[in-house]
RNA sequence: GGCGGGGUAGCUCAGGUGGUUAGAGCGCAGGAUUCAUAACCCUGAGGUCACGGGUUCAAUUCCCGUCUCCGCUACCA
């Protein structure tokens, strides 16, 4: 491959309804800031984009449950998010938002492209609709009983306690989150992309990363891709959005995905990013972190970076965002003919924390918030521990204890106390100044022990560039290590009293050696590097590691690069967590509570009917006759029923509850007019009516005794 | 149910288009040392590479099946 003209690289945007934590900064901001940072440092063309996500339907939810209005939580998430990036130092160009007006218009300005283009049609459908709120309603805005686990409190999405995903429909006893009525099914008109007019070319796109995307990206959407791929609406029913543009005919009340809005955000971020430049405004940017390349850049410039093909884009995401951002999207930006599709997608796995998935809603996290409180001054710590174990290939796991064992047996054992020997010698014999020897030893020859620093140094480069951060990581290691093999191999402190000279050569060379290694730092441990290189009074003319000089012939002062962790910090934190469980549990129970008693008092009772509506129902007694198992799904019967005048084939949901064989000969209910319906290729005529009792059993409805035909009323 | 990705030393993980003694860091045991945040350095113990079959002169690596973890996805009273 050639090599790119420039970098395009975004870091998923964040959801602006909760604060980062440690799974976060470990799926994709480290390893994009590590990347940004390392090309950056190449003298590359670079442009490193994020911002806080703002729209969709979680965050109006949690607006309406904390009482406020779903710009203040935003705003309240956004100042967090950002500030919490800036301190640990994630260095963006730019941290954007998608509530902004240039997002406005870029995305508007996307949906008409797509809109002309022919991208979309026009798919009418039935949602869930709350007729006291006048609105329909989002998947989240639906809660009910989880049909597999009888968690009373899925969403219509998905439910938390099982975790299994679900749609609205799924839900036993659908409840509207805005007015607690039970929702009735409305018909909706959306915009669905025709994802399916681009099966054989996303295909033979996909096929051309084969070898170069991870293994289990490529896997999943291998796995779409043989799935064939469906039309997928771009449009929602909700006020919190972009609104769809207004010309479009039908566009009232109709919001973009917010699934579609998210990733033209890095669009528009790169726009705003080139206004601030051009205009010389800080507004979102930060120029502290530019490199060379966008220096009196022009607000047209950003479109080089997204629309030219010499142009590589990398996005850094978690897992849980790969099908979008290596086929919606990638199939939405060439649509409008005008787009580059992503070069890599490094997406990582997920990150646990002792033993437990991440939770927002659990409370179960490391606030990146809180700890830079407890932990002040100490982001390469963390940094370190989170590259150490990023799940780049598999889910991993933090806990405690192996932060604290990380930063005292390898960033202090190892890293820090080579630095510190050496500063330490150099003061301790030559009170830190440095005369003429020390610069006239021979850099070059450093092949001292192990690898040399240029072996090194090309080592993590290609490490890096194919997103391997913690072999990357392992280098540098190895490289202080070789640092603290030299020093035990040479023996300077006995040296100095026979042979000065000698001394001077060998601690010159592990001089050399600390400098490169705070070079090499750059990327992966820059705050390190800072204080490596500050410590060194060097003034760094370039990062080639043998290319330095002393802004003063004298180092400053031994500085401890990383405290020890003590027992009695991880004890705190692990206490922390253990307390964050209980509360957890003391709030489940009490909603637990709560909806008992909710129950018994009003057992949510049904929107009135008349009798009409009663009426249009053929119910009549039936018998089955046959029954068997539907081939590949869990769930689904095929009965035979006997309805009197004839013989119906109807699929039912019961497979959980009961066998083909207990369930030949049963007396049933069936709805005989509703209207047929495919379920697994197999046509369903009619519904076997079935009672649910508290402990989510099924039990069939009948009239024992009655010949099949009569009628039910 | 289907699909994708994992299951390698006590722990966290590398690796392997089949081939002599399977790697790293940490932990552990022993030794050496004192410049260094009792840190560093050396040596060593530890693995039937999830399990069962198959292909092969040879499999941890390829094929089939099973179990298990993570994720995506389908179906419903």
């Amino acid at each position: 491959m050639s090599t790119p003209k420039r970098y395009m690289i975004t870091a998923a945007l964040p959801y602006a309804n909760g604060p980062l934590h440690i799974g976060h900064l470990a799926g994709a901001y480290i390893a994009a800031d590590i990347y940004a940072r390392y090309l950056r440092l190449q003298g590359k063309d670079v442009v490193f984009v994020c911002g806080s996500d703002e729209h969709g339907a979680a965050i109006t939810i949690k607006a309406k449950k904390e009482n406020t209005t779903p710009k203040e939580i935003v705003d309240k998430y956004h100042a967090i998010i950002r500030k919490s990036f800036e301190d640990f130092g994630i260095a963006f160009d730019i941290y954007h938002r998608t509530s902004e007006q240039v997002h406005y218009e870029t995305s508007q300005e996307f949906f008409r492209i797509l809109n002309e283009k022919g991208a979309f049609e026009i798919i009418e459908s039935e949602q869930y609709y709350d007729q006291t709120a006048q609105q329909f309603l989002a998947d989240r805005y639906i809660t009910g009983t989880c049909p597999k686990c009888a968690n009373e409190n899925a969403y219509g999405d998905q439910c938390e306690k099982c975790g299994s995903s679900l749609n609205p429909m799924d839900l036993i006893h659908p409840k509207s989150t805005i007015s607690g009525d039970t929702p009735v099914l409305k018909k909706t008109k959306h915009w669905f992309l025709k994802l399916d007019a681009q099966q054989e070319e996303i295909a033979a796109w996909l096929e051309t990363k084969k070898d170069t995307w991870k293994s289990h990206v490529y896997g999943q959407c291998k796995s779409w891709i043989n799935d064939g791929l469906r039309p997928r609406a771009m449009t929602r029913d909700l006020d919190w959005g972009i609104p769809v543009p207004p010309e479009i005919e039908g566009s009232e009340g109709k919001v973009l995905y917010v699934w579609l809005d998210a990733p033209i955000g890095y669009i528009s971020a790169t726009k705003q990013l080139f206004r601030e430049i051009e205009n010389n405004t800080t507004e979102f940017s930060y120029p502290q972190n530019f490199g060379p390349s966008l220096q009196n850049r022009k607000a047209e410039d950003w479109k080089a970076y997204w629309q030219e093909e010499e142009t590589e884009l990398v996005h850094f995401i978690g897992k849980d965002n790969i099908v979008f951002h290596c086929i919606t999207f990638p199939a939405i930006l060439n649509a409008t003919g005008q787009y580059i599709r992503p070069d890599q997608v490094p997406a990582n796995e997920f990150m646990n924390l002792e033993g437990d998935k991440i939770s927002t809603s659990r409370n179960w996290a490391v606030w990146l918030h809180e700890y830079l409180q407890d932990f002040p001054g100490r982001e390469d710590e963390l940094r370190y521990t989170l590259i150490a174990n990023m799940p780049e290939n598999k889910d991993s796991e933090f806990t405690w204890q192996d932060f604290q064992d990380r930063v005292n047996n390898e960033l202090v054992a190892a890293y820090g106390n080579f630095v510190n020997r050496v500063v330490t010698l150099i003061h301790k014999y030559y009170d830190g100044r440095l005369d003429e020897h020390f610069r006239k030893t021979q850099r070059e020859n450093d092949s001292i022990i192990g690898k040399s620093i240029l072996e090194t140094e090309a080592a993590i480069a290609q490490n890096l560039e194919q997103f391997k951060f913690k072999e990357a990581l392992s280098e540098l290691m190895s490289f202080a290590r070789a640092g603290n093999k030299f020093l035990a191999d040479t023996e300077p402190w006995k040296l100095v009293k026979t042979d000065p000279d000698k001394t001077k050569d060998i601690l010159a060379v592990s001089l050399d050696w600390v400098y490169a290694l705070a070079i090499m730092s750059k990327s992966l441990l820059p705050k390190t590097a800072e204080k490596i290189l500050d410590m060194l009074n060097a003034d760094v003319q370039d990062n080639n590691p043998f290319n330095y000089q002393l802004k003063e012939e004298k180092l400053k002062s031994a500085q401890i690069l990383f405290p020890k962790i003590e027992d009695e910090q991880i004890a705190f934190q692990l206490e922390k967590l253990n307390k964050s469980k209980q509360d957890k549990n003391e709030i489940l129970k009490q909603v637990q509570n709560d909806d008992i008693v909710e129950k018994s008092e009003i057992s949510n009772l049904k929107s009135e009917i008349t009798y009409d509506d009663f009426s249009k129902m053929d119910i009549r007694t039936g018998k089955i006759l046959e029954a068997e198992k539907v081939p590949k799904a869990d769930k689904l019967l095929k009965l035979l029923v006997d309805i009197g005048m004839e013989q119906r084939t109807i699929v039912s949901g019961i497979a959980e509850h009961f066998t083909p064989e207990e369930v030949i000969g049963k007396e049933v209910s069936v709805l005989v007019n509703l209207a047929p319906r495919k379920l697994r290729g197999i046509e369903s005529n009619g519904m076997i009516l079935m009672a649910e009792d508290e402990n989510g059993k099924l039990h069939f409805v009948n009239a024992v005794g009655v010949a099949p035909g009569n009628m039910i009323k």
